[in-house]
DNA sequence: ATAAATATTTAGGCGAATCTAAATAAATAA
DNA sequence: TTATTTATTTAGATTCGCCTAAATATTTAT
């Protein structure tokens, strides 16, 4: 029953979990193409062979979707890419920008006592340095009310969580204001003319602009967050 | 120039590291197949490639060394995976013989970066949990000086690298002790006597014979002899 | 509704890393 | 020294994961 998963397996599966959602579980040969940078016939390919493990369900040209050993795959690996991203920008002090392509290859390392152990190691992170939840042992990912700071309350400690946009560009920018995750940040005014923000991290009073605003995610301080199967 | 190698390869190439020496440069297509639990005719195909590659000094029927590429790559899987062990049991709290299995994947994980983050983290260790030096960055190793126990300083922490006699008597012998490869032991006293040595395992005091010091192999902790490139 | 455009699959091939079976070289024993 | 045994290499097949080119299904536009 248990059949081993390649890594090249586990990032399709990974695409395919990414690229659909509960309303729409059914992505195209195509999409995961440009996903996985690589072309739809090499797709095909894949998925049929998947399939055969029923790891995923499978219409020709209809698309294809992931089954719950599939889904079951996909978070493990998600899980374990999160955790170590927690672990790299934690302890080795990468920064958020650098985590990724070093996560993309821990992740497909095999060992639940690896898993288990590190996961203890760093205090049962909930979410990782970008802010996205990390999935439990059993499969469970919680869903974050992932807020815009541009449609936060006042006046409110906020928590930054996440962004939207986690380009490198974006991250080191981020740094420039002392933004980063678990960051708490107030609002005390907002500018009706340009949208503009004038908040307060750390005591300290700054401005910053509506663009950045709609791209960082935060909840209200000591908010909790529901969980979904 | 620079070639990408795959984790096969690397397995190889360390395969070759560790059957030759300085003396004896040269691993027989057997050995190897039988190092690599694989077949001869897998191993003249893969060395065939390395000798491509030059990674490797390749005589039809004469065996095969490393060259000067080839013993680079290894010492830095060397380096890599002996790192990781070190992390797998200073801060994961894996057994030292439970380490091996995870760290053969974690030593090919590709980035320089993660690496020397991972030496300053560990705050550069010098040998392994099993006693093995680490190869630094630049390639040199320490030249393991096997001493044994009757033969340590006193008042020094030693780890213990191996046996001189492992018969399973022996080894069940020492399991009493609780001493097994990689505990750390400080010698307190000598006795002039009969040899005996007071010594501590683990904050815990005890005496053991001169056989038992004299069928076992230490390296002083931390504490690399001479260096060879 | 039919033609054109687009998406998807199939067919055939390639390199990596393995295998088995056969051929050949080297070492050993009579 | 010659025959036999052992070690090594070659030849040919297989699986995985990818490719290109061609065939086919689906969607869209006229």
């Amino acid at each position: 029953m248990i059949r081993k998963i390649s890594p090249s397996e586990e990032n399709y599966l990974k695409a395919i979990f990414h690229s659909t959602t509960v309303q729409n579980p059914l992505v195209s040969t195509t999409v995961l193409a440009t996903e996985m940078q690589t072309k739809p016939s090499s797709v095909t390919d894949m998925i049929q062979r998947l399939s055969e493990k029923s790891l995923v369900n499978y219409t020709k040209y209809k698309g294809v979707s992931l089954s719950a050993a599939g889904r079951d795959s996909a978070l493990k690996t998600i899980r374990k890419h999160r955790l170590w991203e927690v672990f790299l920008v934690d302890h080795l002090h990468f920064s958020w920008d650098a985590v990724h392509d070093i996560a993309e290859q821990l992740e497909h390392i095999h060992s639940e006592a690896l898993t288990e152990h590190l996961d203890i190691f760093l205090g049962h992170p909930k979410t990782d340095p970008h802010g996205d939840p990390i999935p439990t042992k059993e499969g469970a990912v919680a869903v974050l009310s992932k807020t815009l700071l541009d449609h936060a309350p006042l006046h409110t400690p906020l928590i930054c969580i996440g962004v939207e946009d986690s380009s490198a560009a974006f991250l080191r920018f981020l740094d420039k204001f002392h933004i980063g995750l678990g960051v708490v940040i107030e609002i005390h005014e907002k500018e009706v003319f340009d949208g503009s923000l004038l908040i307060s991290i750390a005591g300290k009073q700054q401005r910053i602009s509506k663009q950045i605003a709609q791209h960082l995610y935060i909840n209200i301080k000591d908010t909790p967050c529901t969980h979904s199967k």
